[in-house]
DNA sequence: AGACCGATTGACTGGTCAGTCAACCAGCGA
DNA sequence: TCGCTGGTTGACTGACCAGTCAATCGGTCT
């Protein structure tokens, strides 16, 4: 038993660590043996537990995407309108952030808006997310309760593009971060997509 | 003459080989031998022109921004509404990538949306870009086209981001990228960031 | 002609790291 | 007690590449 537990141990102690160290440097000047320092462990044993330091990137992006996918799936299953699974969906993007902002910007910067180097391995499940919006903006077209003439794909990526966007103004302090911002946030995204800026 | 002429067209020569290079394999993977090679220039002349390799991606992207910039400020000179003015704004920057889709490319991948290396460097001139969407947002606000609810940096983050998101897609052939699409896209952000996904 | 100077060349160097590997250690079963 | 096994260690290597620099070229001016 002894010789089990702290293996599962030291493998999440490395990740977590990498978390850490990613946020802070960015992946491309982290070097492994940062990672080794950090975790408290020896350089070699990143090696025991992971492949290759990118390796310790994707696993971190598994991990945390997938909850992202159960989370839109579970919006688009329980919500009662539209607009209401949209705001649960921004509701678990902006609380994935305020739990843990190390994890969320290293998977925003490193990943998501890294199309050209992980973003690009990742692109099937990426686009799955976006996929999974546009099918409930598309729901609610053909319920009536959204306007038909803006394509559900299109709107799925503004929506996105939009939340996304806004954590990145979190993660580089382009806009405040308070707790009362994260509040607001979900709101505001939702009535800026689903409102629109103009009055009714 | 003969003498300072061919000098500018190296220059020239070794920037648009670099964006041609950049948007093909991404910055960190290429190799200042693959930019001197594209160019058809020997590996130390570029150095003759650039301090660095860096210094030439910043380049690019002070080129281009500047002229962002730019058209940001026009269109709040010359809009006649608020959502006019954020048409202007979306049309210059779908048009940008209409007109040089591997320069966008190259400055959003590279720059824009790469917070951590580049991004972090020209923080202050993005913001710019931000800050006059913002302030677009803010005559709206004022004049009554806009509802005064949502925070006028907010709204701006949402709107470039969506943008953002946007050409991102077509870039990585994530959203079909016809010209029937690019005509349709500057509208239909505006629609949606305006007059939201509900119908009025 | 010949001195001058900026443009141009590409071989070379120095430093950086990802990944390897042989050795070491600790607990456990015989 | 003595292997055995699997976790753990960290020095080392091989590859890669940004940036340097001394040499060369070609046009101009005197």
């Amino acid at each position: 038993m002894a010789s089990k537990a702290p293996a599962i141990d030291k493998r999440r102690q490395i990740l977590d660590a990498a978390i850490r160290v990613f946020a802070r440097q960015g992946f491309h000047s982290t070097r492994v043996s940062d990672i080794a320092d950090e975790a408290g462990v020896a350089y070699g044993l990143v090696y025991h537990y992971f492949k290759s330091k990118d390796e310790v990137l994707n696993e971190l992006f598994a991990e945390r995407w997938s909850l992202l996918l159960s989370a839109i799936e579970e919006a688009d299953r329980e919500g009662a309108s539209p607009r209401q699974k949209l705001e649960a969906v921004a509701g678990f993007i902006v609380g994935s952030y305020r739990h843990d902002p190390e994890l969320m910007k290293v998977i925003i910067v490193e990943v998501t808006r890294a199309a050209n180097s992980f973003g690009r391995t990742h692109l099937p499940e990426i686009r799955r997310a976006y996929d999974s919006i546009a099918k409930i903006v598309a729901e609610g077209q053909e319920s009536g309760e959204f306007r038909r003439d803006i394509d559900p794909t299109f709107a799925s990526m503004s929506f996105y593009g939009a939340i996304e966007q806004l954590l990145t103004g979190w993660i580089f302090e382009v806009i405040p971060a308070s707790d009362a911002d994260f509040d607001q946030a979900k709101s505001l995204v939702v009535a800026t997509i689903c409102d629109g800026l103009e009055p009714r």
